[in-house]
RNA sequence: GGCCCCAUCGUCUAACGGCUAGGACGUCGGGUUUUCAUCCCGGAAAUAGGGGUUCGAUUCCCCUUGGGGUCACCA
């Protein structure tokens, strides 16, 4: 006998407070990655449960971003699939129900205190340098609970010993439950109430969370015994930390919006692949990872337990890669809107011979426009990039001119131009003037496009067009000569 | 402070007791007909410290140190 296995459901559940940096995509993604391998079920669900803290939009914002970097989810807040609502501040009925049950099984009792009396407490607590527990000031006889005042979970502290996917094997002593709050007095059930309660009403298998839960579980264990619920398999994520390494990113410590990067041109999968190997790794020595590959791959086992630095070189790296996998017509039509204004003035063609241009270059798409400048617009000649040269400096004037004037001339003879065509000329103006390399390419590459970098010299030269060529380096030798 | 967790080059990491601790990013040096980039070659760079266990510890145990998390009517 068999027990048909039950299908994986794994979630993503933030709060609607902001926009999602790498650490909260990176559990999002984990969450994804394992549905996706077991065929099974991604639900994103929205924990607004503190109407304070919400920010509006924050909601939209959030889904942009798992759509815009490919992690679809099967049910969510836009959806009304059958464990729906997916929003908890839809869900109060529910949460009032559970906590209804337990009032009365006596496993939860109004807390009759004001919120000064607790924070005093509290405050003895510290005095004494010890852990505050509410479950020492339980009062005698609670009055009844009418919702006007937060609701406690009665708890039953003892040890426990519990297996986290990451984590591995886990235990606590009693000293660490307590009595949470578990309804709040303006009617909204706490986190720590009401995720246990979705969990288990949205038939959640598989919990992936930060670090932050940890000390929590032990209380969420009490809970689903006192509710008689069975615990889902349980994963906590190692933080991410700030580019110190040493606090937690924050948003307050450069920790950007992951929809920024993503309009910076940084390729949704890209940014999968990095993310999925901060802190995750298949035992290879593989660095970079389609999609594909991490479904087929990732596992809960290959996930580090200690902490891991974001370190943006590496994901420029990483996504510089990706876009040089790319062919040219996917490149273009990825980085054509990245294009400077003055594109919309030449066609296709001549479009995506520049991106074709670009393409190894590229860290991300947002450099386009400084790095691709002088193939749509003339910048003005800077001579400091042949005074400062150090070459080119030891010419005079007059030599630079001649050389010039026959460069324009080989270039302008050359009948069909095509980058191997021009270099072939090239070379052979090369022979003839006796010229290195370095002083005569140089001193081309600086008339055509007066920047301090460029692509290659024929591709270059076989972009802009023999046109453009030959005025750029008559307007040199002009400036040469006053 | 109590409790819990973590610890390999600057960074991401490999080595589930056994080769000179491997790879990658970054960095430094060199090469490819100029520059920037790509690509190739090479260099520097790590097991936090101390005790055990073992023929042998990055790996297992203990202590110390360091870091993180948590102790909310936030999640």
């Amino acid at each position: 006998m068999s027990k048909t296995k039950q299908a994986v459901r794994t979630r993503f559940a933030p709060s609607p407070t902001g926009f999602l940096h790498v650490g909260a995509a990176r559990t999002a993604l984990f969450a994804w990655l394992l549905a996706r391998q077991q065929n099974g079920s991604f639900i994103l669900r929205i924990e607004d449960t503190d109407k304070k803290r919400q920010i509006e939009g924050a909601e939209e914002h959030i889904i942009k971003t798992l759509r815009a970097l490919g992690l679809d989810y099967d049910e969510g807040p836009d959806s009304d699939a059958e464990h729906g609502p997916y929003r908890q501040s839809e869900r109060l009925d529910t949460y009032q129900q559970w906590a209804q049950t337990l009032v009365a099984s006596g496993r939860a009792y109004a807390d009759p205190y004001t919120s000064e009396e607790v924070a005093d407490f509290r405050e003895q607590a510290q005095a004494k340098r010890q852990p505050f527990l509410f479950r020492n000031h339980r009062p005698d006889s609670p009055p009844e609970w009418d919702g006007s005042m937060p609701l406690r979970f009665k708890s039953e502290p003892k040890s426990y010993e519990w297996h986290d996917e990451v984590m591995g094997d886990l235990s606590t002593g009693p000293e660490v439950i307590d009595d949470f709050v578990i309804m709040k007095s303006d009617g909204f059930p706490t986190y720590n109430f009401a995720h246990i309660i979705d969990d288990h009403e949205m038939s959640i298998t598989h919990i992936i969370r930060g670090q932050e839960f940890i000390a929590s579980v032990p209380n969420y264990l009490n809970l689903y015994e006192a509710l008689d619920l069975p615990v889902p398999v349980m994963a906590t994520m190692p933080p991410i930390l700030g580019p110190d390494g040493k606090k937690k990113l924050s948003k307050r410590d450069g920790a950007k919006d992951l929809l920024e990067y993503l309009d910076d041109g940084y390729l949704p999968e890209a940014l999968i692949s990095f993310i999925a190997t901060l802190g995750w790794n298949d035992g290879t020595t593989q660095e970079i990872f389609t999609t594909e590959e991490l479904i087929k791959r990732f596992s809960l086992a290959g996930v580090g337990k200690g902490g891991a630095t974001f370190d943006e070189a590496r994901l420029r790296w990483v996504n510089g890669h990706f876009i040089r996998n790319l062919s040219v017509d996917e490149v273009y039509e990825k980085a054509k809107s990245y294009l400077p204004e003055e594109a919309s003035s030449k066609d296709e063609q001549y479009n995506k011979s520049v991106i074709a241009c670009l393409q190894e270059r590229l860290k991300y798409l947002s450099e386009i426009p400084e790095l691709s400048m002088f193939f749509y617009k003339d910048l003005p000649i800077d001579l400091s990039l042949i005074n400062d040269h150090k070459k080119l400096k030891k010419y005079d004037a007059e030599q630079l001119i001649s050389l010039l004037k026959v460069s324009r001339e080989t270039i302008c003879d050359v009948e069909v131009f095509t980058a191997g065509n021009i270099t072939a000329a090239l070379n052979q103006l090369l022979t003839d003037t006796e010229e290195k390399p370095v002083v005569l390419f140089s001193l081309i590459r600086i008339a055509i496009t007066q920047a301090p970098a460029s692509p290659a010299l024929a591709d270059t030269i076989a972009v802009l067009g023999k046109d453009t060529v030959s005025k750029r380096i008559d307007e040199q030798i002009s400036a040469l000569k006053s």
